[in-house]
DNA sequence: AATGATTAGTTAACCGGTTTAGCTATTGAA
DNA sequence: TTCAATAGCTAAACCGGTTAACTAATCATT
């Protein structure tokens, strides 16, 4: 800016003004403005955002904070965050957290300190407190996906519960009665939501037997997985269908359903908590929950930007997932 | 700083090198560095990273540019380059082109603005000028998964003829006479590479037949995919197995592999290029090919850092894949 | 006693923008 | 002719760090 201002016998604030937009209000000749346009064209002039953001207090960038970029649900979110983002001018500063409080911490602590906008996270188990760093800040946050109880801060998530309870629901009225789940024992409200619908449904219906409900250690997860498909498959009254509480599980599960000879859906129907992208590789019908992701990530830039902007009422959504069907 | 500095009659430069650990070099007395410490504690003093980067020149970012996040190969990609680059100290900023050169362009400009350290993309179509303000800027830079042959910097990519030349000899060599090649016919060396792989080796063993070789237009892939699978079904002369270039073509085609009643493996074996996490859904043998995305981004990160540490020789490495096999 | 070395810390410029008070010259009205 | 209003621009402070150059005091050495 020092350059073009010598170069035409002008101050550094004038040509600021001109660049940044804000010559009209400040009435710098429409002559002169042409000139510094043109010449900063000239110069190739690229302004330096951190630069600007120092000085405006402003980075223009959001940190998103979710719990493993490369699994596909949290992929797919974190992209339509992104051009959602993108669209309002704003940068995003990715972080992973791999479930871990320490890297959530970590996490927070950097985007704080690169002097982010706002936040936009995954919580994580026994977060609060790293959480509550980000409100005493008064910066702008919302939670996607999970939400912590106790905080007061913005959230935007599934109705796990609802649409669980929807789907056995479903289920049972197409006949079956022995529905099992498969469910990993992580204290995460969303899966525990999910594994009570259930619960709650076929208790209405009569129908609930603990030996269909199967709990899995997150670390020894192939094995217990395996392990329960043998259960479901040996249980003295015929297990008519599985209802799997998330991607990982259900494909896990219906690959050992088939070595185990189950015939899908013959023997058994599944279904799937979450949407796969490969579904239609496995020749089956699949019942399964389409969380809405997109709108999910959307909303999330959108609450966030209100807020930066100013607003500053809560916003908590509770999202409707859909039930469908493959093949 | 100046608060802390106030606090204790010291000058706010003597505050920056205890903070900043350039006490030691500077002589201030370990008294003193420890009453900074202390009340830096107290106040809970955190450092604003974006005017220490306009002080410094670094960000300790890294721009990274990805087709599309939400696309498994991408997403185990970034995450990789993300974890590597926290180990650096580094944050990463991520941005995808959906395949744009405009998007590519804006991404770059954005970045640069940023004052960012370095940048690690995957090319697009076309973006050669746009590449090339990186270099001019003295950027350092490296490119994954696909590079721009006329450009003078780093690239890691995978070795795409070698490995389709393999499994389409591996193929080959356990019976196999007619394989079919599904690609898309985009204009990105890898997709050529694999093609050409497979068309070489067929070549060499006189096996080659055009009517094997079903090149699909990316915007109408549904549709001409659907056909190929139709058209190969049909063929004549029956195909043996199907080569898949990439991840949505395989499952595409495997769809309607099934839809047409196709027995795999017992009337044609499929093969993918990249590895699905979802595989074993499918109760299917599958010869794939896996990428090493992990080793891919980390050693991108490592050059990139060496780079922005002052080394300035030129890094072009080729990873080979590994042929595996599902089931 | 004079000199040099060392220790401990200060000063002030600088990074590259933004922003606002205020200055000057011109125009218009009284 | 005089004064107010306005247009057009400048000067300088500011954002919050970093760092080279400098000062002042103490200690060791010749």
């Amino acid at each position: 800016m020092q350059d073009i201002a010598d170069k035409l016998g002008l101050s550094k604030g004038t040509v600021s003004l001109v660049l940044s937009g804000k010559a009209r209000g400040s009435r710098v000749s429409e002559e002169t403005c042409r000139k510094v346009r043109q010449t900063a064209e000239e110069m190739n002039y690229q302004p330096n955002e951190i630069a600007r953001s120092l000085s405006t207090g402003k980075s223009m960038s959001i940190g998103v904070i979710v719990t493993d970029i490369s699994n596909e649900f949290f992929g797919n979110l974190t992209f339509h965050i992104q051009e959602q983002a993108k669209k309002y001018g704003y940068t995003v500063i990715t972080t992973n957290t791999n479930e871990s409080l320490e890297e959530f911490n970590d996490a927070v602590t950097n985007l704080l300190n690169k002097q982010i906008d706002g936040i936009i996270f995954v919580p994580v188990v026994g977060g609060e407190k790293v959480a509550e760093k980000i409100i005493k800040r008064h910066l702008p946050v919302v939670q996607v996906d999970r939400y912590f109880p106790d905080m007061k801060a913005s959230y935007i998530i599934v109705d796990n519960y609802k649409v669980s309870a929807e789907i056995t629901e479903l289920l049972i009225k197409k006949g079956n009665r022995r529905i099992a789940v498969v469910c990993y024992d992580i204290d995460l409200n969303a899966l525990r939501e999910r594994r009570q619908g259930y619960i709650d449904t076929m208790n209405r219906y009569g129908l609930l037997d603990t030996t269909l409900i199967k709990d899995i250690n997150y670390e020894d997860q192939e094995e217990q997985i395996k392990q329960a498909i043998i259960d479901l498959k040996n249980n003295p009254d015929k297990v008519d269908a599985i209802f799997f509480c998330s991607r990982r599980v259900f494909i896990t599960g219906v690959k050992h359903m088939h070595r185990e000879g189950i015939k899908i859906p013959e023997d058994m129907e599944v279904l799937c908590f979450d949407k796969i992208d490969s579904f239609s590789i496995a020749n089956i019908p699949i019942h399964y929950i389409e969380q809405p992701i997109g709108e999910m990530g959307k909303k999330a830039v959108d609450i966030l930007i209100e807020q930066i902007n100013g607003a500053n009422d809560i916003k908590q959504y509770v999202l409707d997932a859909e039930i469908k069907h493959s093949i």
